[in-house]
DNA sequence: CAAATATATCGACTTTTCTCGATATGTGAA
DNA sequence: TTCACATATCGAGAAAAGTCGATATATTTG
Protein backbone atom coordinates (compact mmCIF):
# COMPACT_ATOMS: atom_id res chain seq x y z
CA UNK A 1 0.00 0.00 0.00
CA UNK A 2 2.88 2.25 0.73
CA UNK A 3 4.51 1.78 -2.51
CA UNK A 4 1.19 1.92 -4.22
CA UNK A 5 0.68 5.72 -2.50
CA UNK A 6 3.90 6.81 -4.02
CA UNK A 7 2.36 6.62 -7.06
CA UNK A 8 -1.49 7.38 -6.39
CA UNK A 9 -2.28 8.34 -10.80
CA UNK A 10 -0.57 4.98 -11.88
CA UNK A 11 -1.85 2.75 -9.12
CA UNK A 12 -5.60 4.59 -8.55
CA UNK A 13 -6.53 5.74 -12.15
CA UNK A 14 -9.98 5.56 -11.44
CA UNK A 15 -9.84 8.01 -9.19
CA UNK A 16 -8.50 10.67 -11.93
CA UNK A 17 -11.77 12.97 -11.43
CA UNK A 18 -11.43 13.26 -7.67
CA UNK A 19 -7.80 14.31 -8.06
CA UNK A 20 -4.89 13.55 -5.85
CA UNK A 21 -4.15 16.59 -3.27
CA UNK A 22 -5.06 14.64 -0.62
CA UNK A 23 -4.12 11.02 -1.31
CA UNK A 24 -6.20 7.86 -2.25
CA UNK A 25 -9.25 6.91 -0.81
CA UNK A 26 -10.25 3.98 1.60
CA UNK A 27 -12.11 2.10 -1.08
CA UNK A 28 -10.12 2.51 -3.73
CA UNK A 29 -7.21 0.80 -1.56
CA UNK A 30 -9.13 -1.71 -0.45
CA UNK A 31 -10.26 -3.06 -4.21
CA UNK A 32 -6.68 -3.09 -5.17
CA UNK A 33 -5.63 -5.00 -1.92
CA UNK A 34 -8.05 -8.00 -1.92
CA UNK A 35 -8.96 -7.45 1.42
CA UNK A 36 -11.98 -6.76 3.42
CA UNK A 37 -12.99 -3.03 4.15
CA UNK A 38 -12.57 -3.61 8.08
CA UNK A 39 -9.09 -4.57 7.43
CA UNK A 40 -7.87 -2.40 4.99
CA UNK A 41 -9.68 0.45 7.75
CA UNK A 42 -7.81 -0.39 10.38
CA UNK A 43 -4.26 -1.46 8.42
CA UNK A 44 -4.73 2.55 7.58
CA UNK A 45 -5.09 3.79 10.53
CA UNK A 46 -1.97 1.65 12.26
CA UNK A 47 -0.28 3.62 9.52
CA UNK A 48 -1.81 7.33 10.26
CA UNK A 49 -0.36 6.15 14.28
CA UNK A 50 3.13 5.06 13.11
CA UNK A 51 3.37 8.38 11.40
CA UNK A 52 3.56 6.94 7.78
CA UNK A 53 0.22 8.41 6.27
CA UNK A 54 -1.70 11.39 6.52
CA UNK A 55 -5.48 11.04 6.18
CA UNK A 56 -7.49 13.83 5.03
CA UNK A 57 -11.69 13.38 5.69
CA UNK A 58 -13.30 14.94 2.07
CA UNK A 59 -17.57 14.45 2.79
CA UNK A 60 -17.93 10.94 3.12
CA UNK A 61 -14.74 9.74 1.57
CA UNK A 62 -11.11 9.74 4.28
CA UNK A 63 -7.91 10.41 2.00
CA UNK A 64 -4.71 9.27 3.11
CA UNK A 65 -1.55 10.03 1.35
CA UNK A 66 1.96 9.23 2.32
CA UNK A 67 4.33 11.21 4.44
CA UNK A 68 7.66 11.32 3.14
CA UNK A 69 9.37 12.92 5.78
CA UNK A 70 8.40 10.13 8.15
CA UNK A 71 10.31 7.64 5.81
CA UNK A 72 13.78 9.83 5.20
CA UNK A 73 13.14 9.76 9.41
CA UNK A 74 13.37 5.70 9.21
CA UNK A 75 16.15 5.88 7.06
CA UNK A 76 18.29 7.60 8.83
CA UNK A 77 17.33 6.27 11.96
CA UNK A 78 18.60 2.72 10.21
CA UNK A 79 21.73 4.24 9.60
CA UNK A 80 22.69 5.82 12.62
CA UNK A 81 21.50 3.87 15.41
CA UNK A 82 20.97 0.48 14.22
CA UNK B 1 21.45 -7.02 20.33
CA UNK B 2 22.26 -5.75 16.89
CA UNK B 3 23.09 -2.18 18.92
CA UNK B 4 25.13 -4.45 21.04
CA UNK B 5 27.46 -5.99 18.63
CA UNK B 6 28.13 -2.57 17.07
CA UNK B 7 30.42 -2.12 19.92
CA UNK B 8 31.74 -5.39 21.70
CA UNK B 9 34.36 -4.08 23.42
CA UNK B 10 31.95 -1.38 25.79
CA UNK B 11 29.42 -3.80 25.68
CA UNK B 12 30.71 -7.50 26.58
CA UNK B 13 33.76 -6.47 28.76
CA UNK B 14 33.92 -9.74 29.58
CA UNK B 15 34.98 -11.28 26.83
CA UNK B 16 38.23 -8.76 26.05
CA UNK B 17 40.53 -11.96 26.70
CA UNK B 18 39.34 -13.83 23.59
CA UNK B 19 39.15 -10.81 21.20
CA UNK B 20 36.61 -9.66 19.16
CA UNK B 21 37.89 -10.15 15.46
CA UNK B 22 34.71 -12.69 15.10
CA UNK B 23 32.65 -11.00 17.21
CA UNK B 24 30.66 -12.16 20.35
CA UNK B 25 29.82 -15.65 21.68
CA UNK B 26 26.17 -16.72 21.94
CA UNK B 27 26.37 -17.10 26.22
CA UNK B 28 28.15 -13.80 26.25
CA UNK B 29 25.10 -11.76 24.46
CA UNK B 30 22.63 -14.78 26.16
CA UNK B 31 23.94 -13.33 30.16
CA UNK B 32 23.04 -9.92 28.86
CA UNK B 33 19.92 -10.68 27.41
CA UNK B 34 18.46 -12.16 29.82
CA UNK B 35 16.50 -14.81 27.87
CA UNK B 36 16.80 -18.34 27.40
CA UNK B 37 20.10 -19.83 25.89
CA UNK B 38 17.76 -21.80 23.67
CA UNK B 39 16.06 -18.17 22.61
CA UNK B 40 18.72 -16.28 22.26
CA UNK B 41 21.01 -19.51 20.37
CA UNK B 42 17.25 -19.59 17.64
CA UNK B 43 17.09 -15.34 17.52
CA UNK B 44 20.98 -15.55 16.25
CA UNK B 45 20.05 -17.89 13.79
CA UNK B 46 17.12 -16.11 12.79
CA UNK B 47 19.24 -12.82 12.50
CA UNK B 48 21.95 -14.80 10.37
CA UNK B 49 19.94 -15.76 8.10
CA UNK B 50 18.37 -12.67 7.38
CA UNK B 51 21.72 -11.44 6.63
CA UNK B 52 22.45 -9.20 9.53
CA UNK B 53 25.34 -11.45 11.24
CA UNK B 54 27.67 -13.83 10.22
CA UNK B 55 28.63 -16.78 12.38
CA UNK B 56 32.29 -17.92 12.95
CA UNK B 57 32.76 -21.71 14.87
CA UNK B 58 36.15 -21.53 17.29
CA UNK B 59 36.25 -24.61 19.05
CA UNK B 60 33.57 -24.92 21.13
CA UNK B 61 32.32 -21.25 20.94
CA UNK B 62 30.44 -19.56 17.97
CA UNK B 63 30.79 -16.09 17.38
CA UNK B 64 28.32 -13.59 15.77
CA UNK B 65 29.33 -9.98 14.52
CA UNK B 66 27.52 -7.46 12.56
CA UNK B 67 27.17 -7.48 8.39
CA UNK B 68 26.90 -3.67 8.10
CA UNK B 69 26.24 -4.41 4.58
CA UNK B 70 23.48 -5.49 5.13
CA UNK B 71 22.19 -2.84 7.52
CA UNK B 72 23.21 -0.25 4.71
CA UNK B 73 21.19 -1.85 2.00
CA UNK B 74 18.27 -1.84 4.04
CA UNK B 75 18.98 1.81 4.71
CA UNK B 76 19.12 2.18 0.57
CA UNK B 77 15.64 -0.03 0.38
CA UNK B 78 14.02 1.97 2.60
CA UNK B 79 15.11 5.20 0.67
CA UNK B 80 14.36 3.46 -3.03
CA UNK B 81 11.51 1.36 -2.80
CA UNK B 82 9.69 2.53 -0.05
C1' DC C 1 36.03 -42.97 25.98
C1' DA C 2 33.53 -40.14 29.69
C1' DA C 3 32.49 -35.76 31.58
C1' DA C 4 32.02 -30.88 31.10
C1' DT C 5 31.01 -26.92 28.40
C1' DA C 6 28.88 -24.28 24.48
C1' DT C 7 25.56 -24.09 21.10
C1' DA C 8 21.65 -25.85 18.21
C1' DT C 9 17.27 -27.97 17.56
C1' DC C 10 12.66 -29.67 18.86
C1' DG C 11 7.94 -29.63 20.70
C1' DA C 12 4.68 -27.26 23.41
C1' DC C 13 2.67 -23.30 25.28
C1' DT C 14 1.86 -18.25 25.44
C1' DT C 15 1.47 -13.92 23.39
C1' DT C 16 0.87 -11.07 19.57
C1' DT C 17 -0.67 -10.02 15.04
C1' DC C 18 -3.81 -10.74 11.19
C1' DT C 19 -8.19 -10.99 9.29
C1' DC C 20 -12.89 -11.22 9.22
C1' DG C 21 -18.07 -10.31 9.84
C1' DA C 22 -21.12 -7.50 12.30
C1' DT C 23 -22.16 -3.21 13.74
C1' DA C 24 -21.51 1.78 14.72
C1' DT C 25 -20.53 6.42 13.10
C1' DG C 26 -20.47 10.03 9.85
C1' DT C 27 -21.97 12.30 5.44
C1' DG C 28 -24.79 13.52 1.43
C1' DA C 29 -29.06 13.14 -1.21
C1' DA C 30 -33.98 12.62 -1.65
C1' DT D 1 -35.62 12.65 8.62
C1' DT D 2 -34.78 8.58 6.15
C1' DC D 3 -31.92 6.05 3.05
C1' DA D 4 -27.67 4.91 0.82
C1' DC D 5 -22.88 5.04 0.83
C1' DA D 6 -18.05 5.41 2.91
C1' DT D 7 -15.34 4.59 6.72
C1' DA D 8 -14.32 3.26 11.62
C1' DT D 9 -14.62 0.29 15.51
C1' DC D 10 -15.52 -4.03 18.00
C1' DG D 11 -15.21 -8.91 19.23
C1' DA D 12 -13.79 -13.39 17.88
C1' DG D 13 -11.23 -16.89 15.66
C1' DA D 14 -6.98 -18.11 12.87
C1' DA D 15 -2.22 -17.57 11.93
C1' DA D 16 2.33 -16.21 13.20
C1' DA D 17 5.95 -15.00 16.39
C1' DG D 18 8.08 -15.36 20.93
C1' DT D 19 9.68 -18.05 24.67
C1' DC D 20 10.73 -21.89 27.28
C1' DG D 21 12.49 -26.60 28.99
C1' DA D 22 14.29 -30.76 27.38
C1' DT D 23 17.33 -32.83 24.53
C1' DA D 24 20.71 -33.35 20.67
C1' DT D 25 25.14 -32.16 18.65
C1' DA D 26 29.82 -30.60 18.73
C1' DT D 27 34.18 -29.65 21.09
C1' DT D 28 37.61 -29.81 24.66
C1' DT D 29 39.66 -31.91 28.63
C1' DG D 30 40.93 -35.57 31.68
Amino acid sequence: MLEWLKEPETNFPEQITAGFEHGVCVGQIQAKAGLTQSTVSEYLSILQRAGFIESTRVGQWTYYKRNESAFEALSKLIQSNL
